[in-house]
DNA sequence: TAGGGCCGTGAGAGCGCTATCTCGGTGGTG
DNA sequence: CACCACCGAGATAGCGCTCTCACGGCCCTA
């Protein structure tokens, strides 16, 4: 008797057994699941108390087959390392992105990708496997954006991307988060106000920078003492000791992440200057570095989870077929003052 | 005309159309793409000439309910915030996770769920639609752990779960951890040794301490100097002044994490205390808090990250069907010395 | 030379849903 | 009173794949 084939039958009742229950058709329960008009109350109560009682969940793959859509979104973070998991932005992101996502039944898939992954990721992706995407973390010339808006899979990015400026973002406001921040400092009186910027082939390190230029302009003040860094302590720390051999007698320093400015306040209190009474320092992001640091920072806030959240939105919205959505959208910063400017 | 309906197709080819291209039969495709036996040499090659000509990528949902099973594994955060997610812990283990996953195309799902959704995890979980489940961040109270194991739904837990002893589980080795940590203490001559302790509802706090108790009861020191804190500077620096007001002239403290330590840090400047001088601090985890605080924190590292890889292992080995895998693990820690101690 | 394995392959039956078509009943309109 | 729009419901055809079964050819043994 080989019927007796170890069957691993998947548990659960089907749609057919609540029908049953219910007394309806697979159609009519479908139509409750979906919450679709055109059942009467009282079929919808009676199928709503099946589904309770058999603990019933749609299998969905089922119903990706049959409905050509995924129910599932990919957060897809695209970067060399991985280092950007640890990073706090990402978590915020992921968190603000999981909190819209909840209770609307889309599925969340995480997918990390190295460019010389792009390719699976892009036939991936291409199969229809999720209905959209949320792309974060983006060099500038990743051609990522642009592969993906290519296989016609709706795509929302978190930060504006450099290379596709076609493409839907969100972004936080990095351009006035940086002329705030400068325009803090020379209320303060400061008049050598040095940057430690961002990568420059990040759309976040070019925004901040040309953020600390406009707020210099406006203050009639020379805006070249600028050394790069990216986004760890040492490189600040690296960056800070340079601009300190050029100019001595710096005053300020706007530094585009808390975490490039951890490193450039350790170089500070290593060569003798006191902040805030030498030199006055504000970092950006508002993240756990910044309230913990000897001195606390002052520091430029980003809502991340809002950013999350925002892109989400933008996205199902696209899904749902909204239209009248705006292509992109930019959220406020805000100055956080602390101890060190 | 309503014939015109937008027919929404997914793109990219079918197994049908590759077969087609290279001469053989659907099955014979299938049997390629999933790298089974009893295919010809030739065959071989000719369905994989046409699978990369055509870019042809299966459809997982058809694949799914086909076969039986997801090709996914969820990676599932219970917990009552969503502060876990900004955790450096957390995204070791997702970094960990996702780099023992990539290229064995298994998707990860991930799920955040506080206790309040458990029903509707447990209801989505036992519908078939991941393989398995890995579990991190687990109060001893949740009932989470248990009820997977009851859907029969492969488990393996990242850290110990108090609740359910039986569930396989990959751990740091936390008590041998906060032993060396305290060994370290003792052979500075340290003699008032305290602790603030992490969550005791947790197997994290629970084991840290016992090594800190074991320690002190090897150096025949008492281990009375117990302050309880949760993961946050704020509750460490709470946790600190209380020690401070009870035992002023304690001249050691084991933090059972490198956050608590910086708030501890920050209390014990602010009474006035030098570190290390007057009092030595040791962290647990070597974040990037530790090295970047002030002073650098001493503190026991652990890989996290290798912790999310052998979770994963043990997670897809039992997927497999591989016995005699061992049912739980613990990884090593190791001490890392900087300025605080 | 006949029999039995084993390899390589194809045909075809579902997997559990959703989408579409169909149809009877109801109530409002000319 | 006939007509028709519309609501509520059921029947059924797939969605794209895997899995089981069947079958022919080959090699090895008796």
């Amino acid at each position: 008797m080989e019927l007796m084939t170890e069957t691993h039958r998947r548990p659960g009742p089907r749609i057919e057994e609540v029908a049953r229950l219910a007394g309806v058709s697979k159609s009519t329960v479908s139509r409750v699941v979906n919450g679709e008009q055109y059942v009467s109350a009282k079929s919808r109560a009676a199928v709503a108390a099946a589904i309770t009682h058999l603990r019933y969940s749609p299998n969905q793959a089922a119903r990706s087959l049959a409905g050509s859509k995924a129910n599932a979104v990919a957060l897809i973070v695209s970067e060399q390392g991985s280092r950007v998991l640890s990073d706090p932005f990402f978590a915020g992101v992921l968190r603000g992105v999981h909190a819209e996502l909840s209770g609307r039944h889309v599925q969340l898939l995480l997918m990390l990708s190295r460019p010389e992954d792009h390719d699976d990721l892009i036939a991936y992706l291409a199969g229809g496997h999720v209905d959209g995407a949320l792309l974060v973390s983006l060099h500038g010339d990743d051609p990522l954006p642009h592969r993906l808006q290519e296989i016609g899979l709706p795509v929302v990015a978190g930060g504006r991307p450099l290379s596709t400026p076609s493409i839907p973002y969100v972004d936080s406001d990095n351009f006035t988060g940086g002329l705030d921040a400068v325009r803090h400092l020379v209320s303060l009186g400061r008049t050598k106000i040095a940057t430690v910027a961002g990568p420059r082939d990040m759309a976040v390190g070019q925004d901040r920078l040309s953020g600390w230029r406009r707020g210099l302009s406006e203050a009639r003040l020379p805006a070249d003492l600028v050394a790069e860094a990216d986004f760890t302590p040492e490189s600040g720390a690296r960056a800070m000791s340079e601009l300190l051999d050029r100019t001595p007698d710096i005053d300020a320093v706007f530094a585009a992440a808390d975490i490039i400015a951890l490193g450039a306040l350790q170089v500070l209190q290593a060569r003798g200057r006191r902040v805030p009474e030498d030199v006055a320092v504000v970092g950006f992001d508002d993240s756990l570095l910044a309230s913990t640091a000897t001195p606390p920072l002052t520091t430029v806030r980003q809502d991340v989870e809002q950013l999350g959240r925002t892109m989400t939105w933008r996205l199902l919205g696209e899904l749902a077929g909204d239209d009248g959505l705006p292509p992109s959208l930019l959220l406020p910063t805000a100055l956080v003052r602390r101890a060190s400017a």
